[in-house]
Formats: structure tokens, sequence, C-alpha cells
DNA sequence: CCATGTGAACAAATTCACAGCA
DNA sequence: TGCTGTGAATTTGTTCACATGG
């Protein structure tokens, strides 16, 4: 299939609402109500809906539970997926209790850090390990997803190290656009780039 | 002026580049030579670059000195900018320590939490505030940036306080799109969407 | 001469407008 | 009738190709 990150970044949206919505006791909805409550294109809903194959009824609308299952399905949400965590600093600690606390369809499996004085530490229900021992923990647990949370310098490095120990995908909080090696996805999420965004934005009434 | 958040984006990421070879002692570079260097396109660069004006020399290239000093201040980064941390979970104390170790243009300037426990710790330099004290607090520091770090339930009502207070712009961590009123502009920065994006990848050759 | 700057071609994404079906 | 699903129109973003000028 062929979905472009802005499509499916959507589709996840989509999602989230649509539990909520589940939650709610609602069990049929059109697109047009979806887009009124929670601020989005009905047009754009529909478009990106029938990309993974339509199943609206005309005239009706969506079946929420199903449609629920058919992205859950779609997205690869069916199946617990496994993360590993490099650089334990501010980020990687905090991300790993993120997604910790929220149960959901990701565990993290692994923390790797350099620091010595990291090394052995728990973090929520895992324990850091040295960055020395990626080649062989990656493959044993099956890791196919790394996230990259250490300073700039060392990020393409640990990127290649985990690509090399079988990680398929990299979510990179590193301020470095990382060489994306034969089919590895790379998402790069840069916090100091978004500030500046918001701060041109800022000034944009004065220019 | 009228640019993209995309090329908006690219600036941020050239200017980075620059920054890093004036460190290196480069003084002037072609838009071809940053573009293989960095792994970007060297047409964009010049199409962005245009955009805030362009200042090369034809035959020649960029000054590297000149050119980070006009889109420092093309992006408003000439100026320190004061940020506010709503929420000082996992997400906003890393986010506090992440910036605060970053000397650059910006600096946390306040704390909030709702929570009684963490009001009065210190985190970095900050002592948190109650979320009670946003209405005095961002008016009095003049913050523009509000960033939230809350959970879903309690973005949009944190959101619109900041707003009430005078924050003119947001960087949202919460899983929510967040409504927003008059010109606010607001970055929503969603880890779990983009994980999911990266799930689907994975699996995309078994589609 | 060589790299910038740019109009023109192209590609991607979004929105429109409506045909088609429950 | 009322909503989905979709080709066609439009807008937005990227790449190409080359004229321009230091």
């Amino acid at each position: 299939m062929d979905v472009s990150p802005l499509t499916l970044n959507r589709i996840s949206v989509y999602l989230r609402c649509l539990r909520r919505l589940h939650e709610d006791g609602v069990s049929r909805i059109s697109s047009q109500q979806l887009a009124n409550k929670f601020h989005l294109s009905a047009t754009q809903i529909r478009k990106d809906l029938t990309q993974l194959g339509g199943s609206g009824i005309r005239g009706v609308g969506y079946e929420v539970q199903p449609l629920i299952r058919r992205l859950t399905g779609a997205l690869g949400l069916d199946q617990k997926h496994s993360l590993a965590v490099v650089g334990m600093g501010a980020m990687g600690s905090a991300f790993t209790r993120h997604i910790g606390f929220n149960h959901g369809s990701f565990q993290v499996a692994a923390g790797f850090d350099h620091d010595a004085a990291k090394i052995g530490q728990k973090v929520g229900d895992i324990v850091v390990k040295p960055t020395s021992a990626i080649g062989v923990v990656i493959p044993q647990l099956d890791i196919k997803i790394g996230i990259i949370a250490v300073p700039r310098e060392a990020a393409q490095d640990l990127a290649d190290r985990l690509v090399a120990a079988g990680t398929r995908s990299i979510l990179n909080f590193a301020p470095v656009r990382l060489e994306n090696s034969n089919g590895v996805h790379i998402r790069n999420v840069d916090v100091r780039i978004y500030l500046e965004e918001l701060v041109f934005y800022l000034g944009a009434d004065e220019r």
C-alpha cells in the first residue's frame, strides 16, 4: 500500500477521536460530525479513510467500533511493539516514562546509555544497559523501533549501530538529519525547530 | 512576510548547519556544498533563502557569518524569548532541562503544575508555581510562548488560560488538536502519532 | 565563468462538486 | 433523502532549466 506520512498521521488522529467517541457510547458517526467535533475536514477524512479501503455506509456514516478495528489493524496497532531508547538523559527517560505509563501498543523494552553512572539504574520498568550491548540486546528482544535521545554528535553512530542490529525505524530527537541507510524509516522530532517556528510567527506582524 | 512552516523549519535546519560550518572556520559556502554536506537539496536551499531576500554572491556562494546573522534576525532569534511550561511531569521537566541546558535564544522563565506535591519544587533554575498563578505570572514576565505538557483532558483549558493571559504561541505535547482562538499559533508535537507512523511503515512490506 | 535567483514544469496535497448508493 | 466515495479543479510545494550578474 502507499500512504503518505501526512495522511497516516491524520489516520492516527481519527483513531483517537473514534476511541473517545466509543468510550462515550457513540456507535455511528458521519465524516461531517467527526469533523465538527474535532476541528477536522470532512472531505479529507473521507479521502483518507478510503485510502485504507472505505467502509462507510452511504446516507448514514461510519460504524465506530468496526472502523476502530479497521484502522487499528491497518496501522499495525493490534500487536505490541517493543522499543529501544538510546540515551537515558532528560528526554530519553521522559519518553520512557511517558510511553510506559500509557499502556497501549508500545512498550519500552530496553534503554541504553553511554554514561557509567546511569548503567544499571532503573527507569520505570527497565534497567539501563550500556550502549555496547545494543548489538546483543536488539536482536535478542527482536526490537524493530529505536528512539535516539542522545546529543547531536553521538546520534549518527548510535543510529547506525541500531540499524546494524536490526532496527528498521527510528524516532530521532537529536538535532541532526540522520542518514537513512537502506529502507530504514526515520522520523525526526526537533523541539527547538518548532520553538523557532513559533518565534517567527510571533514577530510575523511586524514584518 | 509569508513563509510556510515547511520552509521555516528548513531555514532552522540551514541555520544550524551554518553555525556548525562557522565553528569549523568555513567562511563561504555554495548551496551545492551545503546540500552535499548535510543531505539537503541545493535548489530548495536557494528558493528558501530568497524568500527571506537572497543574499548570495553569484559565482561564489554565501558568506557564512552574514547569512547566519540574516537568518537569526529573520527568525527573531536575536532576542531572548521567555517560555512558560505548563505541566511539570516527565515531559514538562525534561523539556525544561533540555532547553535550560542549551543556552540559546530560549529560556524557561516559569513552570506551572496542578499537583500540590510539585508546587514549590525546583526544576533546573525555576520554582514550580500553581496553575492558578498563570494569569498573574504570564503578563508579569511578558511570556509569549507557552508549552503544554499536561494530560489530554486538561490541555484545552490550560491553553485557553495561557492565551487569556497573553500567550501568543503554543507548543502542545498533549494528544489533542487545540482550538486556536484568534491569531494564536499552535504547533502540535505528538510522539505517539510518530510512533504509529513508524509502525505502519514497518509493516508496509507485508501489505 | 560559475553559482545565484527565478520563471516555468512538475508533483503532491487539499478542496470542490457531484454521481451513486443505502 | 443524506451521506459516502471520487474524478476534476485548485492550491501548495518541489524540481528543473536557464538567464543573470558578480
